[in-house]
RNA sequence: GGCGGAGUAGCUCAGUUGGUUAGAGCAGCGGAAUCAUAAUCCGCGUGUCGGGGGUUCAAGUCCCUCCUCCGCUACCA
């Protein structure tokens, strides 16, 4: 038998601007992603990375007065350093100024050549020479005298034309709609698949994939004068990470990829472009890309300009890890944009960590600990609501593996909750503290079916808050090479008998600094 | 303007191919319990399912129309 593969990868961050709420959303939710299907038994890549090239990065190292690759040696840091934080668990960390990425995206270009799809021209258009940018009609306003500036900058623009290859985009416009036809849930949400769909059904245009006004980029096979267009070279990285141009290994293990992890605003690169491009080159395009939606922080929008940005690691330091990983993941139906707000926030700590989860292992583990000799406790006969419970432990899995393979984190979090109430509810049904007088078989009965729902329920709660799942589980004294979703059935079922530690909360209330001084 | 999506309980949202008294979580109200991180459990919703019209034995679920909100409408990444 072979081991499933599965392939998730971020996209790789544009190293021009710091990491905010918006990478960490994208990250983590990918890491959940992967260390669900790690657990679930498949040998996953899981990749993310930075991306390096082009104008805005050229400009900020210049303002920045040290050259490109130190200036984004440096920015790069940041990236990977916030991963690590967050605990990330990325097989891989692809940056495009690395010689692999070089090779890859020239031996890529190269195809695309052969192929016949990249074509010598020129690309026209209003250009920017401060702000060294081309800007579309819509983004720029005439003035008085008739000449043009760009509304955001305000620098005068001239009408350019520079030799440029192009990509024979508009060739492959019934393609990619055939593309999209066949593969109904290759764009998820479904809503972003229609735009996508009606862009491409617009009519599309060849894609200008070099530049020659700038040289911080990887140079155009057998043309010094061209630096490959960014988006092709971040693109590409994607295959990079798997051996590319080496399409047996790595490649031939992973590729295609099973899901690009977008935010909305790169979709079109994604779904459209990247599709094109691999076809083009006659390999695969990957299975799947998700578009994601945005925060607003306290129900405004997040911009630089209103100074509202959320710092990932502030937050973290602020919450903790786990709970910010649970908060960013549940709170909001994956796909929709949301709302952060110290609030919410509090509330799912307290409400869902705290009360629901963290207190049901607390009042079970004490329980066993006082009156179970701090022991498995060993059980009789099954009753019917035994039955119940543990079937709805046993059953979670799957329904949060459907909800997993859509990318609905938010309706698989709610499916492991549905078990922690009704284990809630059954412990009061049950009230263990009044079999201890009347029927003390009865009562470690009771206890063990509570102690084996929380080793499910801790074990699946693993992808989303790996740390204070893992201590759950040492708290159930479950073996570190016993705590994959293979183990969840009868077979690894908690042995009676079993030394347990001193239990101890495993998720703490959240308490205002304010109200503590109080 | 064109295309697409949304408008369901105070809030956030579920509601399969039209079919029994429209659901969940949170908030609110009442009660129980006291093992537990004062946590938990039980009970309580007559909501014009945006408005109007239509198809049907039957519509939140299909058709028409109007209103409101949102997204997309290409080459900075």
């Amino acid at each position: 038998m072979t081991t499933p593969r599965y392939y998730v990868t971020t996209p790789i961050y544009y190293v021009n601007a710091q990491p905010h709420i918006g990478h960490a959303y994208t990250t983590l939710a990918c890491d959940m992603l992967a260390r669900f299907k790690r657990l679930d038994g498949f040998d996953v890549k899981f990749l993310t990375g930075t991306d390096e090239h082009g104008q805005k990065v050229a400009t900020s190292a210049r303002a920045a007065g040290i050259d490109p690759q130190r200036f984004t040696d440096r920015v790069s840091r940041n990236f990977r350093d916030l991963a690590e934080f967050m605990a990330c668990s990325n097989d891989d960390f692809i940056r495009t100024t690395e010689a692999r990425h070089k090779t890859s995206v020239q031996a890529l270009w190269a195809r695309l050549v052969d192929a016949g799809d990249i074509y010598l021209g020129a690309y026209a258009g209003w250009y920017a020479t401060r702000d060294e940018a081309f800007y579309t009609e819509s983004e720029l306003e005439k003035r008085p005298d008739g000449t043009y500036v760009a509304k955001a900058s305000g620098a005068e623009v001239e009408w350019v034309e520079e030799p440029s290859y192009f990509f024979r985009l508009s060739a492959w416009q019934d393609r990619l709609l055939a593309f999209y036809e066949a593969n109904p849930d290759f764009i998820l949400p479904k809503t972003r698949r229609n735009e996508v769909v009606s862009f491409v059904q617009g009519g599309l245009q060849d894609l200008s994939v070099s530049r020659t006004a700038l040289d911080w980029g990887i140079s155009v096979p057998g043309d010094d004068a061209h630096v490959v267009y960014v988006w092709l070279d971040a693109l590409t990285n994607y295959i990079t990470a798997v051996g590319f141009p080496d399409t047996d290994g790595d490649y031939a293990r992973y590729w295609p990829a099973d899901v690009h992890m977008v935010g909305k605003d790169i979709l079109r690169f994604h779904a459209v472009y990247w599709p094109a491009f691999l076809m083009a080159a006659g390999l695969r395009p990957p299975r799947r890309v998700f578009a994601h939606g945005w925060w607003t922080n306290e129900s405004q929008k997040i911009s630089k300009s209103l100074g509202n940005t959320i710092d990932p690691i502030k937050l973290i330091e602020t919450y903790g890890l786990d709970q910010v990983r649970y908060f960013l993941l549940r709170e909001v139906p994956f796909g929709n944009d949301g709302d952060f707000s110290h609030a919410a926030m509090v509330h799912r700590i307290n409400g869902d960590l705290a009360n629901d989860f963290g207190n049901l292992a607390q009042r079970v583990l004490s329980m066993i600990h006082k009156n179970c000799d701090k022991m498995v406790p060993s059980p009789g006969a099954m009753t019917e609501d035994d039955r119940a419970l543990l079937d709805a432990a046993a059953g979670a899995k799957a329904r949060m593996g459907a909800a997993i393979d859509v990318q609905a984190f938010h309706e698989a979090l709610e499916h492991l909750w549905n078990v922690v109430r009704a284990a809630n509810a059954y412990v009061d049904r049950q009230a263990p503290w009044a079999l201890r007088k009347t029927d003390p078989d009865r009562m470690r009965t009771v206890l063990y079916v509570l102690a084996e729902t929380l080793r499910h329920l801790a074990i699946l709660a693993q992808p989303v808050m790996p740390d204070s799942a893992g201590r759950m589980l040492d708290l159930l004294a479950v073996a570190e090479d016993s705590r994959d979703f293979a183990c969840l059935d009868a077979g690894h079922a908690l042995c009676a008998g079993l030394p347990l530690p001193k239990p101890e909360g495993v998720f703490p209330r959240y308490v205002d600094p304010e109200a503590e001084d109080a």
